[in-house]
Formats: C-alpha cells, structure tokens, sequence
DNA sequence: TTCGAGTATGAGACCGCTCCCAGAGATCTT
DNA sequence: AAGATCTCTGGGAGCGGTCTCATACTCGAA
C-alpha cells in the first residue's frame, strides 16, 4: 500500500498533524522537526494522495475543458493545438486538465451541468462561443468560474481573450483591394459564431470603404472544414458573380477552396486569389502557401488557461479582457486582378 | 451548500447507511424505503460527490492520456481524432479522461509517475509507441493497467490494438510496382518509433519481392510534419537517385513532400507519384487527392479505450491484441512510371 | 513573582461517502 | 414454543488528508 501521513508520525513518533504541517512548510513547526519529517517523509517515499487533500480542500485542482465537434471525425488543427497551449499551462500551474468532447447542444450542456454538480473541476475553459452562448449563461447563472476564447453578444462581465478578427479582416480586404480586387466573394463559417460575426464584420467594412470604388461582396456559408470550403467554392464559381478574389474565414476552407478552383483549371494567385484565417501550419505548405491572418492560437490556450487560473486563485487580473491584434501573412495565394 | 447524503438522511429520519445503499440499489434495503430515498435525493437535487466516493473506493474512474509531443506547434491531425475516440468511449463508460501533453523523455516520464503515485488516474492509454518504449516498460514494472495503440518490440504481455502497417505498405507497393514503377524513395519517420518499423518493414519486403525486376529502394529518415515531409523530399530531389515514386509514411509528410515535387514544376501522379498512409481528411482534399493506406484512427481511439477499461473492471477480454488490417485508399496521386 | 505573549506540538473533528458488523423483527422449522 | 433463518436498518469505523483548538513549555516584562 502507499505511504500515507500516518506511517510517517508512527516512524518518528509524531501526530499526524505534526506531519501535515511540516511537508507544508507551516511556520508554527520547529526547523528541526521539519528536518526530520522531511527526511523521513523522504526515506518512505511519501506522495500525498490528491484525492484525500482535494476532498479535505474542497478543490479539485482541476480545469475542464469540453471541445465542441460535429461528428466523429474530429480533425481541427486549431483544437489540438489550443489544448496543448491550455494544457501545458495548466500543469505548470498545478491543474490537471479534464477534456470531453461534445457536439454542441442537449449533451454538451448536460456535460457542464454534471461535472460541476458532481465537482469534477474547478473550472472551465470555453472554446469557440457563440453569439447567444448557453454555455456562457449556465456558468455565469451558477457563478462557476471560467474563462473563454471569443467573445459574446451583450454583456462581457467575465474574462476573456479574443482576437481583433474584424481587423484582421480589415487588413485582408485592403490587401486584396490593394491588388485591385473588387468582386470578392466570401466564405463564412456558422454566423452562430462569433468569431464568424467578427471576422464577417471586418469583410463588410472592408468592402464598404471599396463602395465608391465599385466593390461587390458575396457571403456564402459554409461549415469551417476542407470539404465544406471545396463545396463552398465550387458553389461560388458555378455561380454567375465570378469572384477575383475569394476570403475564406479560416485556413481550412481556403484550403479547400484552393482544391475546387484548381480543379477548374485555375492559377490560385493568377486567376483566382485566395486568404485564408489562422495561420495553422498547414497553410505554409499549401500549394501555393496561403496567405492568411495568424492567429497564435498555441499562445491563446496558455493565455486563456492563465487568465482562468488567476480566478481560481483569487487573484485580481490587472486585464480581465485581452483583445490581441492580428497581423497578414503574405504568402503566394493572391496575386493582382487579372483584367 | 451541496446536498449531502447526511441532509437526505436527516430529512427522511433514516441514516445515511440506509441513503446511500438505497441509491446504489443493494438489494437489501425495502422497496419502500428505496421509494423515500429516491424521492428526497430527487427534491433535494442530490448530487454525489465524486472526490469523497473516489477517495474511498480508492478508485478514480480516470484514464489518463499524455500525448507525446515535440514542440509547442502540435497540430497534428492524427492526436484529436484519437483523443476524440478515446474521450467518447471513456465518457460512455463513465470514465474522466486527463489529457496533458509532454515532449518524449524525462518530462514525459515523470508525468507518469506524478499521475500515478499521486493517485490521479487508474490506467493509461499509450500512444505512437517506440522501439523499447520507457513508458511502457515502466508501467509494466509497476503492474499498473494500461493499453496501448501500436506494439513493442520484445514481449507482448499488454493489451494493444494496432494496424497492419506492414501489410498496409505492403500493399502500397504492390500498387506502385504494378504502374511500373522501380525506383522508389521512402520518406521514415525516425525508426524509434515502431509504427515506422512496421511500415519500412512492409516497404522493404515489397521491393524485395522487386529485386528480379530491377527494383531499388532508397530511404531517408524525416520527422513527420508537413515540413519534414517537404524539406526531405527536397533532399531527395536533389539526389541523383531521382526515384518515379515517393512513398512517404504518413500523410502529412505526404503533403509536404508533394508541395516540394510541384514547386519544382513536376506534376503529381504523372512525374512523380506519392503515396501517404493514415487517410487523415485532409488526405481528400489535397491537389492532387491523395493515395493512402486507411487508418480508422477514431475507432482505434475508441477500441483502444475499451480495452483498458475492461482491465480495469477486471473483466476478462477476449481478445487483448487486435490488429486491423489495413485498406488501400486510391486517389489521384500515382499514376504509371514516365518512360 | 506572576502574568502575558510566543512557540511547538498534540488531540480530534471533519470533508462525504462506503462498507463491515451488529441487531431488531418477522417468518420458518421441528 | 423455541431456536434458526431471513429481511431490513442502524452504528460507526475508515479512506487520507487539513484545520481548529487546546496545551505545554519558554521567556521577557511589569
């Protein structure tokens, strides 16, 4: 069996208490007895069972974070790197990361609702929201702390990192329009989402300064994976508004996108131009490499991650709310309207 | 405050022996008293508290899953479908699953232990195994339960579930030879791992089977990214071996690897062929559509969960090893040897 | 000298749950 | 009718920690 406190004391013929106070470097224990429990502690090869001191505490050192996926075939680069950032920092801040995942909807809330009542965790990590975010009115009608990537519609009372998606947006259609692009079609993710509601928002000011200068904008939606970009595009070019330029909300579809216009014959860059939003490391190697928004999405976990943790602590975050600006990543996708 | 079993007893006029026996259905409590019980647990909103029930079953219904992963910049597609798998399974089976991430090596290891010793998880799932896997042989050494996706060499005493990737190369050869191609490059991922063991394996005994025909096989060791795939395709380029066809042993240096052939204005699948394995979704969507071998990683997640929690329910597996042969995936990226 | 403050340790409750064991009735056996 | 058996419930220990409170001792100040 293990070494639990109780093995200690009977060896150096101490309490318990004794003990639990010397391993936790209590001033009211002696430098001596300290000294010997440690050694002792030591010498037995003591570890303290975490779920004795998470009962006794009340805590469970524990983040949750649930990923919202449609379907089984779940592949988003974008999450896999998310969770490495949250979870990296979570265990350097002494948290355990509890992940489920869930497609949005009855089971995704059910999952909340359990693992706070049952107190499985102290805390959660909301990742992608949504303009009217059940997720989001749950944990802040149970004042259950939490900490989120994206923002909402309405009242943004608790902490949050998001990025300047509507800039970033911005910097792409003045890019665009830059080359001489005027018929620009895009296509969005769910406007459900709220980064989508951004990053639509950037397109349409964007486009809106290039009025006067006869700028045409097509939205289509689509569903942020490959396929549904390639489906999208192929849409887009069967249809009679002819793009010169297409803005997909994030790298995988531009990916995909990229796929339907070459499959009709056409020069991605040359005939056709193509960005992108994100940055995932895909889009480097894309043929041609994709002009994009970065997005250092690795860095947002380990933000998002910190933010939650300075609640969990009591501590008071000098910025509750950081809002970081995104930069173009020029790469071979887009090219100057051809005449 | 929670509702605890001692409020439902108090409540009812019953101890909270009776309570809690009543909610776990044994059978020797009345059915009337079962009847009370249910319905004050139900009024009250009662809901256990997993830390004090775990604590004292000295269980804690959690699988712990440490992803090896090189670097900050982990997307690799192959882990969150995988995670998703386990994660479904694990939450149908009434099991947490504890996600971190730990570059190979000493860090790597003492998660392992740290999760073990401080009693956080019952088992552990093992992913992309190695050659002599340290994780492996220590969890063994410590007889704590696990299961594990991919083999070892030496002796398999532990539940595992694995693909034939020997065939699955196999089988991509045979393909390759039978368009006429002779002179094939292999793009390995360092051979520690013994998944590329497998599918150089199944690679060479191929080309052996060549050998009467001229064929020649030259291999050179990447890393597994997009990247790696594109920078050793180049180096291959460059060499005067000058293959008709790139095997490359997963899908994502597959990718890069074609990035590399196009951007020296050679056409995939008529120049050069290539070949990945995996079938990640991107797989489908790559210019050209990639011929791979299919690997149901989501599945194997799945299949690969449900052994370890029939050892750590002490049920009797039927089946401790399982391996799934693969299929071969034609697309459009091979195609006859240019004379 | 005596009291108050400070220091170091012990005793034991408690977190919320499970489970072993005892015991009260009810029913059955001979 | 008396003991044996069965059914149902209660008492209470214990999982492995933490924390409050009490206590013993030392020491300097009034």
């Amino acid at each position: 069996m293990a070494v639990t406190l109780k093995d200690i004391a009977k060896k150096i013929g101490k309490t318990t208490t004794t003990v639990s106070r010397a391993l936790n470097d209590y001033d009211d224990i002696g430098p001596e007895t300290k000294e010997l429990v440690r050694n002792a502690a030591d010498e037995l090869g003591y570890i303290p069972n975490t779920l004795a001191r998470r009962l006794q505490k009340r805590r469970t050192d524990t983040i949750g974070l649930i990923l919202p996926t449609f379907g089984p075939r779940f592949s988003d680069p974008f999450f896999s790197e998310f969770l490495a950032g949250v979870g990296n920092k979570a265990a350097a801040g002494g948290y355990d990361l509890l992940v489920s995942t869930r497609p949005p909807g009855e089971q995704e809330m059910q999952a909340y609702q359990s693992n706070i009542l049952s107190h499985r965790v102290d805390g959660f990590i909301i990742v992608r929201t949504r303009a009217d975010d059940p997720r989001i009115n749950y944990l802040r009608k149970m004042n259950f702390p939490f900490a989120s990537f994206g923002r909402v519609e309405g009242v943004l009372d608790f902490p949050y990192i998001d990025e300047d998606s509507a800039n970033g947006m911005l910097r792409v259609i003045e890019y665009l329009s830059g080359l001489g692009h005027r018929r620009i079609a895009c296509i969005s993710p769910p406007l459900e989402l709220m980064f989508a509601r951004h990053r639509i928002k950037g397109v349409k000011e964007g486009m809106d300064r290039l009025r006067s200068q006869g700028g045409e904008l097509l939205i289509v939606e689509s569903d942020l994976t490959q396929r549904g970009g390639y489906q999208t595009a192929n849409i887009l070019l069967d249809n009679s508004f002819s793009p010169t330029a297409i803005v997909a909300c994030n790298d995988l579809m531009a990916i995909g996108a990229m796929s339907a216009v070459q499959e009709r014959g056409f020069v991605v860059g040359k005939d056709i131009s193509i960005t992108g939003f994100d940055n995932i490391p895909m889009a480097e190697h894309s043929h041609p490499p994709l002009t994009t928004v970065n997005q250092p999405i690795y860095q947002i976990g380990t933000m998002a991650c910190e933010l939650l943790i300075q609640v969990l602590r009591g501590e008071v975050a000098e910025k509750q709310e950081i809002i970081l600006q995104p930069s173009l990543i020029v790469r071979q996708s887009c090219g100057p309207t051809p005449e």
